[in-house]
DNA sequence: ATGTCTAGTTCCAAAATAGGACTGGATTCA
DNA sequence: TGAATCCAGTCCTATTTTGGAACTAGACAT
């Protein structure tokens, strides 16, 4: 009866994205999967999570389909977790936790990582959201139209 | 000595966001606060989350200055809560969550919610991580240079 | 002034996390 | 070939966090 609520169903897309992917260690695997970790040990070293955690997230990412199991790519006989289509996907969303914490989480002179486009050796420019036509939005431009599909729903609900 | 592990001092700017924001309810009382839900009781109850928590989330959220409090908007004496500059800078960050959602959480002829463009009344564009010159860039195009401060380490870390 | 609404706090049981010990198969070394 | 080591987990326990309900104090409405 207490039961960690589950957003599996939830109809909002946020929502349903955070039941995925939504905790802690789980986006910080899919940042180190995008940076070519692989294998079990070595996201368990890079991220110092338990592991028990870490075996915990590894399946549910499998399952959830971000994630998916293949053989060594150095011959032996363990396995390694590759991102799937579906979790390289969520590169946008990686790239834009980053910026936010290289503009917002670090004091003025900190040095910070930064994400280079490989080409030109240049930081990528800033993440935007842009409209049909191109024009830049914020928050002020947009709302969220929500979906009436059995029987309409007043009000935006998780 | 249990303790849930901190990443508020991680060298990695994606660490640090999610240390801030990297919760299930937090980003999800970002994405009310995006939609005009100011209030205590309108988040709990657009929620749903037990009451607890949720005072404990808007705590952190304030102190981590994603928040502010405000006096209501109605003239009561209450209080709002609303997002600061730091907080609307996450909108690339639940926007990009929210495509993710709609894309890959929801089954092929399920309807769901959607953003839209004010202007135009049409769907905004897909987010997109750009160079500095344009190109649209993937996981495959781009690195993360790590900052090299007190004493290079050589690999990346949580 | 009484009753209700708002925004919490407090308390409890159940679940999740952190950490260490343990295990069994794969790999390496001699 | 056998022993030592590494890898990828599982299992156990203590502590923390969550979810839910009950309680409270200060607005507000009548």
């Amino acid at each position: 009866m207490v039961k960690r609520t589950s957003l599996r169903d939830a109809d909002c897309p946020v929502a349903r994205a955070l039941d995925a992917i939504g905790d802690w260690w789980s986006l910080l695997i899919i940042r180190d999967a995008f940076s070519e970790v692989r294998r079990f040990g070595e996201f368990q070293r890079s991220l110092g999570v338990a592991k028990g955690i870490l075996a915990t997230r590894l399946r549910n990412l499998v399952e959830r389909g971000v994630l998916e199991i293949a053989p060594a790519s150095d011959g032996s006989a363990y396995q390694e977790y590759v991102l799937t289509e579906k979790g390289r996907s969520l590169f946008v969303v990686v790239a834009g936790l980053r910026q936010w914490g290289e503009d917002q989480c670090y004091e003025p002179g900190e040095p910070h990582s930064a994400l280079i486009d490989n080409e030109t050796g240049q930081p990528v420019g800033r993440l935007e959201l842009r409209s049909a036509d191109g024009r830049v939005l914020g928050p002020l431009n947009t709302t969220v139209r929500l979906a009436a599909p059995p029987s309409a729903r007043p009000h935006g609900r998780a």
